[in-house]
DNA sequence: TTGTATGCGTTATCAT
DNA sequence: ATGATAACGCATACAA
């Protein structure tokens, strides 16, 4: 309850030397200092950080916005965030969307309203043009295998990687191949099936439609697509799986039908983490933990910059294990 | 960057007025009230929440301490509580602490800085005596099986509940059993350690030092069980395990092996997670997300009234599947 | 219904 | 080295 004002009395010095001992500053005398921090100590005092907000014009803390932390890909990519937010000494607020705009809107309203000091965007629904009004608020950056010049981006090149999981399948004789994704409508999800396209076509293999299968993000999910696969009259030999859970799920149920992996059906899926090596998986190696320490840095520079818009890839690779 | 001031100048109102339309309140003549909003948009406005913030003497937001989001029961709790967030316009803000002390300290700390107007614990590595000292600053409520009355509390009885594993156990023929906690100095751990060492007395059994494992918190930890398990000399014939991701890590490992659960070994965990109906493991389920909703309304019951503080305990009950 | 003036708790500027 | 005072942007008691 106490503040600044009541310290100074106390302590027989002005507000300006309250706050010069505060924030360490130099030209206290060590008698006044003891005398300040005494007092700070008796009435328990403790600074409004509103007010150390408002008066500073900046909070230290930046906005992440993910879907979902309840899920390992993106509390691997918020670990890397959060380590390199302590080197810098900030707080993240993180703003769970399940996918909602809304949501999403929320943290750009905070960034607005100058209670966090920029936004990373882990993934996105809100449309490009929309994202752009609050260009000016301060920075933002993105996890996407984004197509804009505006904002600085950390991802992998998701065609590229599509494309070495469909031809290591492919090298290992399978051309019937049956694709996992997450929201169908998502960016990520509309290139890698036009990758997935694509490449059928080269090697002159005619898709069905029910071999692209949607919303697969959690481990239930694979159960569901295994449960599908069962009841198709053309069958796949291999899934091309858009993250390690669902395949560990599939993989999982497969076994209860007595189906042999990769005997009756290859897997392949994305991530590589640890339930992908405790099951075996071969998967594709995404280094999530260090996309979020890039998305970091990516913000610490746009905060110093306000041009800097760099786009920034990373590398993935194939983890051949048992699964395929 | 434009503020209150500058909306009323261009409207040719006050600012007492523009703040009225900003809060909604009655008396603004319609007129008027049109004006505000037109010259709000016109000049981009939006209020900075500091100054709100300081202004009103609090945040809506509330200060989650939790030792990692990236697992299940934590992310399940968070999601609980964040449902109930939501409903009272109240943000979450998330203090990942590894359990270390400091981290949980420094959102009691914001606490005092008025940062946040409340701090929920959903699991807590400080002593008692030290978070009693910030019982004045704003409503704190714990998740946890205590034995405290200053602060509200919501837990399952982890005594309770540990026997009942331990004696489904016991019914079905086990007599020689090994534990899997979690950090064994936390107060659970210590309560189930206790359990377990009461009801082994009971059926006659003397306890070897190596079936008290701990640091079990993830799947690859599971793994590490597994592997323990094979050099035992005295090896048990079922676990009680503190979670079911471990779980699900020790089964597979033992499958690896050739060992057949629940033949050469049972297993049986706690929270009833995805993963365990996956894997048909017999579970005692934890209503997690409950827990969090709970937690939630007790941080607005104490709020409303500082000397609140009940101890709430929800049910659990053991789902028989096949790994014991 | 509207506006003036003051307070919220701090930091920063500018003297001295 | 120290302090008086003006911001920071908003809410609100009080007056009109």
């Amino acid at each position: 309850m106490a503040n600044i004002r009541e310290i100074a009395r106390k302590a027989g010095v002005s507000v300006t030397t309250v706050s010069r001992v505060l924030n360490n500053h130099p030209y206290v005398s060590p008698a006044k200092r003891e005398a300040v921090l005494k007092t700070i100590k008796e009435l328990d005092y403790s600074p409004n950080i509103n007010a150390v907000h408002l008066s500073r014009g900046k909070t230290n803390m930046v906005g992440v916005v993910l879907p979902t932390i309840n899920h390992p890909y993106f509390s691997e990519l918020l670990e890397g965030l959060a380590k390199e937010a302590i080197k810098h000494n900030i707080q993240l607020v993180l703003f769970q969307t399940g996918y909602q705009q809304e949501k999403e809107f929320e943290a750009l309203e905070q960034l607005r309203g100058h209670l966090i000091d920029g936004v990373i965007f882990t993934s996105r629904a809100i449309p490009f043009n929309l994202l752009l009004k609050y260009k000016d608020d301060g920075p933002i950056v993105l996890c996407e295998d984004s197509d804009q010049d505006e904002f600085p981006s950390i991802s992998i090149k998701h065609e590229d990687a599509f494309n070495l999981g469909l031809e290591y399948l492919i090298s290992m004789g399978h051309d019937r191949i049956a694709i996992c994704l997450g929201r169908l409508e998502g960016a990520n999800s509309q290139k890698r099936q036009k990758t997935y396209h694509q490449k059928m076509e080269i090697i002159g293999h005619l898709v069905h439609d029910e071999w692209v299968i949607g919303d697969c993000l959690v481990i239930q999910d694979g159960k569901r697509v295994m449960d599908r696969y069962l009841k198709m009259e053309e069958k796949p030999t291999a899934f091309l799986v858009g993250n390690d859970q669902v395949s560990a799920g599939m993989i999982t149920e497969a076994t209860k039908y007595g189906l042999a992996v990769p005997g009756d059906v290859a897997v392949l899926s994305f991530d590589n983490h640890p339930i992908s090596e405790i099951m075996a998986i071969t998967t594709i190696d995404i280094p999530t933990n260090q996309l979020g320490s890039y998305a970091f840095r990516a913000f610490i520079k746009r905060s110093e910059n306000s041009k800097y818009a760099e786009k920034i890839t990373l590398p993935f690779k194939l983890i051949k294990r048992k699964s395929v």
